[in-house]
DNA sequence: TGATTTCGTGAAAGCGGTTTCGCGGGTAGT
DNA sequence: ACTACCCGCGAAACCGCTTTCACGAAATCA
């Protein structure tokens, strides 16, 4: 294999002059060591070399120190940045905690798929979901006490940790700056309604347009499923259907800019005639002419932050769940 | 923990009526077991619901199922949808063999980084680098005896097996392309030319111009670095110093859609006045106005063909470089 | 038929840490 | 000064699976 003989506990035993439960204390910070002894045992560690055999610690102490990040998915989520970015935020925190980060991306339904068993068969200290489809597994392995994390709002309100966007006050404010800008007649095109985070934006959208004391007319609220060609077709159906349209919602940049793409085919000029606002601020959002107005998520924050979830979790505080904000970005659309 | 009391060995063995040793054979596909004992030892583990303990397994076997990927990043690269997409290809195929993918993101440069400490370790069987910096930790395990996989030609033409997209073939076909639709004067905007993939579609630029028989002007050349402002500046800089340039092929889409809003500030129509090509055939390119000719790398095939070569190599095989073909994608803007 | 391989199998020794248990000596209580 | 504790530490069991080694039986050879 990769090594050359390594030292084990017991060279560093013998070159400490200390029993090998002495060596472990020490590395694990067990305090009641003598200074002077766990002292001439870090001298011995630092001299070899020594680097804890993570696969020998993790049968002795039941820690496997590896964390799942289950992307439930059946392959059609990859062009999306956000999964590549949540992870590397979860990664780096698992990292500074010494912890590594077991990547799986599979369809997830069932309770006893590989991912299901993987996760069930204890060699893992902890399961961080993207992407829900379901609850099943989840409420299974909850059962099983293993520390989880979802990253989203799962949609029964078990006591699960999860960490989210602010869907509802990104929505709310994407809705008011449309407003606040003189449109009257805003339209919201939802992401895919089966998401939880679609549902929280729509809900967002509905409460600004309560606050300004109207209500939205019929066929106002469209119902997209976040992809660029959703985007176009509902605005092209809402130019025909409300000519008098004046902004537009997206529930994320790439319907956004599918919204743009209709209206200048249409010689709509923008935001002159129709105002348009996104979320995420994806790289899109930033290229599109005119450049998009959105509502800018933390993408890396939120992989941030299921992390440090999971790592409170494993020290056995009690978690609650963490919601960031967002931010208004305004650039040319809006 | 997470789980109940799970069987072991013991109980299976007792309930087959045969010793751990031959549990141990059946289990792992040794066939010097009677046929009939190996039954019995089959049905106990299906009536135990019997699952190995991997940590147990790797410590004893030396071998940890583990397979990590390594991201050389200090997280600037997470916008790119490339590694996420790359990765769950790898993921694919390492969970069919049995393997799981252990995720680093971090900058690798050092050979005691903690994340060189890993992989040094024997913590896992093999590792998977992308986006490789430098070569120095990448020699320095090769010698450690530790299987290695590449994503990207590697600068030094050590023996470390790689897989890459063909960046020289795409090239060319991208200049051929614009050639042979009429464009007479061609530029390049080069990716990043510290990437060994920058510099190859810099060279299939220049044989298809070979080819063509004439030589690229001076300044028709430019050094750019994958980011869409990059490809903006340098079309600008290219329309004022030769306004005669009428195809533009970009290292990669963002650049060309940086081109393109150059272009189209300009008031220069694509693809009557000025052809534009692209490489990668992201969202981006099917997104544009006008849409993005391409070329399209198969990005998830990518992740399988490093994948597989791993999995060949821990199996004892001889490993050549897989380099896969790119395909000409015409849309609008050539 | 006796000597020699071959073959299937179990006992047992690891793999390299962690953790329980109990011992000896020092401190405290009376 | 004598029993009662407490504390630091080492011996040894243990985590669950793999693998070597040797043994008895069956097969091959002379």
């Amino acid at each position: 294999m990769a090594t050359a003989a390594r030292p084990t506990y017991a060279v560093i035993a013998k070159t400490a002059g200390v029993s090998e439960a002495t060596v472990s204390r020490v590395l694990n910070g067990d305090d009641s060591v003598h200074p002077e002894r766990a002292r001439r045992v870090q001298e011995a560690v630092d001299k070899l070399g020594y680097k804890k055999n993570r696969v020998a610690s993790a049968l002795a102490s039941g820690r496997t120190g590896l964390i799942a990040v289950v992307i439930d998915d059946d392959l059609s989520v990859f062009s999306d940045p956000f999964y590549g970015t949540v992870t590397s935020g979860v990664s780096r925190v698992l990292m500074e905690n010494g912890l590594q980060t077991v990547l799986m991306v599979s369809p997830v339904g069932s309770l006893d798929g590989s991912v299901a068993h993987y996760l069930k068969s204890g060699e893992v200290d902890g399961a961080i979901f993207f992407a829900l489809h379901s609850d099943l597994l989840i409420n299974n392995l909850k059962k099983q006490g293993l520390p989880l994390v979802i990253t989203g709002t799962p949609h029964s309100s078990s006591d699960v940790a999860f960490v989210d966007t602010d869907n509802f006050g990104g929505a709310h404010s994407a809705t008011k700056h449309l407003m606040s800008n003189g449109a009257k007649k805003v339209a919201i095109i939802t992401g895919d309604i089966g998401t939880t985070a679609a549902k929280q934006r729509l809900d967002g959208y509905l409460q600004a347009y309560r606050e300004s004391g109207h209500v939205p007319a019929k066929g106002l609220i469209c119902e997209g499923d976040y992809s660029f060609e959703a985007g176009k077709a509902h605005c092209e159906k809402l130019l025909d259907q409300h000519p008098d349209v004046d902004g537009i919602f997206a529930s994320n940049d790439l319907m956004a800019l599918g919204a743009l793409t209709a209206l200048r085919d249409r010689g709509i000029s923008v935001p002159e005639q129709v105002r348009v606002v996104g979320f995420d601020d994806s790289l899109i959002a930033q290229t599109s002419a005119p450049a998009l107005t959105t509502i800018r998520q933390d993408v890396v924050a939120l992989g941030e932050a299921a992390g440090t979830l999971m790592i409170a979790q494993l020290n056995g505080q009690e978690v609650e769940p963490i919601i960031l904000p967002t931010e208004l970005i305004i650039r040319a659309s809006a």
